[in-house]
DNA sequence: CGCCCCCCAGATAACTGGGGGGCGGTGCCTTATT
């Protein structure tokens, strides 16, 4: 963007130090905080990603107050943007309204005409609040100067389907003037980095990368055959432990009967998941910040906004679908920087749930239906109609659009009405090319939980393997995860393996981030090297991982790519920026 | 994909085993009815 860069480097830190100061109350900005900051003051796009409870809202609190215009903070719960909107009502920021269906519809006018008027500063709002072109337009004509995409994962985890209006924030940027962008999570590996660029639209994006390393937390798998008796170990082990903790499980049913088995073990324990009352799962947070809890059984449901720094220990009862999503769940243990447990009690088959959820295909039919009555059509159709004819929801109707626009058939106006694209694909084509552009998708998918599955088996280091797949070299062991201090796997199958010497990238064949192409699978990176095996992300088929033996054996299997003929850029942050921050992140944020 | 539950058959007195159906997560939003 064209912004005028009327203040100096220092000149710019200056003002942001005073800002942080005389606004904030901040002595002073963190690592990694005053560089992102100065990104977006000069006008880039910047994305961040800094443990939670590191200052990541400062980081475009703070420049919104030297920028000229209205900050758009998109946020996907409505009790963050409350949060968010609270703590900056108690401050001389000028001030912050939201837009979302828990306030009247006079709240909401109310909201925009104080951002038109120049009385509000912030605006919290949601991507489906976003997805309507009258609240666009209305924000488009204040001329944001700033846009927030706050725990920017949802936009690569949750816009294939289940909100598809991630998928389009792209789109509403690109309406909005395109300002300087700030997207920001707590956790994302080097792919899902590229996948919320890309999504977005982010132009030459600044990735700042703060390191992911808890030192303070201990990582343990227990594995078992049995389900009876995994739940009898955990119940126990929860029992046993002095301090808060959070037990993870899979279903709501799950989350009421481990509760109720903790309560009759003697903790004070409650269930959390998104089938309760709204009223109650209000109560339960509440009791879990004010300490009256030992302990909490939730779905995925419980977590996000969570900045509890005492909570002792995370047990899982199942694995989630990545291992992104254990990190993240895990990292809500020991924020204080005191010892804190991560344990995933482990079964196979408890795999096979998390397949079932990732293995949701579009309805074909409709998206069919959608493309022939398009194009048929010949003109501009208004979505709504497209739902009534169709007797589809918008959330199912978006998902289609997307996919049908990937697949180059569809296209949307600036007023959000449909239209077949002109020399587009015959409607078969499009959908043809929609549904393998999903399958690919899902194949990802389920590599990831291939991860989770070789994480939970892993006979190496766990912390190294979970730093990798984040995309932080970690040479040598930790020393304190289970199979560190074991030397070996405690796990059934691989019983007397023994553990595998740290890795040596530098020696192997193939090191660690190189761009390699497979035969059959195309383009990757390889995001893990073991002695006698590597691990690739392939951009198509997802984690693969290929024995040595075999690539030696067939020379045309792998080979690596010149540096000019790689599609995507990876990480743009030099690498001792990387390891200061890890540095910084280790001594615990209470 | 893997489970739980129900039903039924077959054997046997209060059981067991097999087969089939249904279910499983995350949150915006809207809009009509108490």
């Amino acid at each position: 963007m064209g912004m005028r860069d009327v203040w100096g480097r220092m000149g710019r830190r200056r003002r942001l130090r005073r800002v942080a100061r005389e606004v904030f109350g901040w002595p002073d900005l963190r690592p990694g905080q005053g560089e992102a900051m100065e990104h977006l003051l000069r006008g880039r796009d910047v994305l961040l990603v800094m443990p939670t409870g590191g200052g990541k809202s400062a980081v475009y609190q703070v420049p919104a107050q030297l920028l000229p215009g209205p900050t758009v903070v998109i946020s996907p719960l409505i009790a963050l943007q409350r949060d968010q909107m609270v703590a900056l009502t108690g401050r001389d920021a000028g001030g912050a309204v939201m837009v979302n269906s828990a306030q009247s519809g006079g709240a909401s006018e109310d909201a925009m005409d104080q951002i038109r008027a120049g009385e509000a500063e912030y605006i919290f709002l949601s991507p489906e609040q976003l997805a309507k072109p009258s609240v666009v337009e209305r924000l488009a004509a204040v001329r944001p100067s700033l846009i927030a995409v706050d725990e920017a994962h949802c936009v690569s985890s949750w816009g294939h389907d289940f909100r598809p209006d991630y998928q389009r924030l792209g789109r509403v940027i690109e309406r909005l003037g395109h300002p300087p962008v700030i997207a920001l999570t707590a956790t994302a590996s080097p792919p899902v980095r590229d996948d919320i660029v890309a999504t977005l639209g982010l132009a030459e994006a600044q990735q700042i990368v703060r390191g992911f390393d808890r030192p303070n937390l201990s990582l343990k798998v227990r594995r078992f055959h049995e389900e009876t008796d995994k739940r009898q170990a955990l119940i126990e082990d929860a029992a046993g432990r002095k301090g808060l903790g959070l037990v993870y499980v899979a279903t709501r049913r799950d989350a009421e009967a481990y509760g109720e088995e903790l309560a009759a073990a003697g903790l004070r324990a409650a269930s959390y998941h998104a089938g309760m009352k709204a009223a109650d799962r209000h109560r339960v947070h509440e009791a879990f910040q004010g300490d009256e809890l030992d302990v909490v059984v939730a779905t995925s449901a419980f977590g996000m906004g969570i900045d509890k720094p005492d909570v002792r220990y995370v047990l899982h009862a199942a694995p989630p679908e990545s291992p992104e999503s254990y990190y993240q769940e895990i990292g809500r243990a020991g924020r204080d920087g005191e010892p804190a447990a991560a344990v995933l009690y482990y079964r196979s088959q408890d795999l096979g749930l998390r397949r079932f959820f990732a293995a949701g295909r579009p309805d074909e039919e409709k998206m069919l239906q959608t493309a022939t009555l398009l194009q048929a059509h010949g003109g501009v159709v208004p979505a709504s109609e497209m739902r009534t004819t169709l007797e589809i929801g918008a959330t199912k109707l978006t998902n289609l659009v997307n996919l049908l626009e990937q697949a180059g058939a569809v296209e949307t106006t600036g007023r959000g009405d449909l239209r077949y694209v002109q020399e587009g694909p015959p409607p078969e084509e499009a959908v043809a090319r929609a549904t393998e552009l999903d399958e690919n998708r899902r194949r990802v998918d389920d590599s990831r939980i291939d991860m989770m599955r070789a994480y939970a088996e892993t006979t190496d280091c766990r912390r190294r393997f979970l730093l990798e797949y984040l995309g932080e070299p970690h040479p040598g062991s930790c020393g304190t995860c289970d199979v560190c201090k074991t030397g070996a796997t405690p796990g059934p199958d691989r019983a007397g393996e023994p553990a595998a010497p740290p890795n040596n990238a530098d020696d192997a064949p193939f090191s660690l981030h190189a761009e390699v192409e497979h035969a059959a699978w195309g383009a990757g990176t390889v995001m893990r090297v073991e002695p006698d095996r590597i691990t690739v992300l392939f951009e198509e088929a997802g984690y693969r991982t290929l024995s040595l033996e075999a690539i030696e054996r067939d020379n045309d299997l792998l080979t690596l790519r010149p540096p000019a003929r790689r599609g995507r850029t990876r990480q743009r942050t030099p690498r001792n920026k990387a390891a200061a921050g890890s540095k910084q992140s280790t001594t615990g944020v209470p």
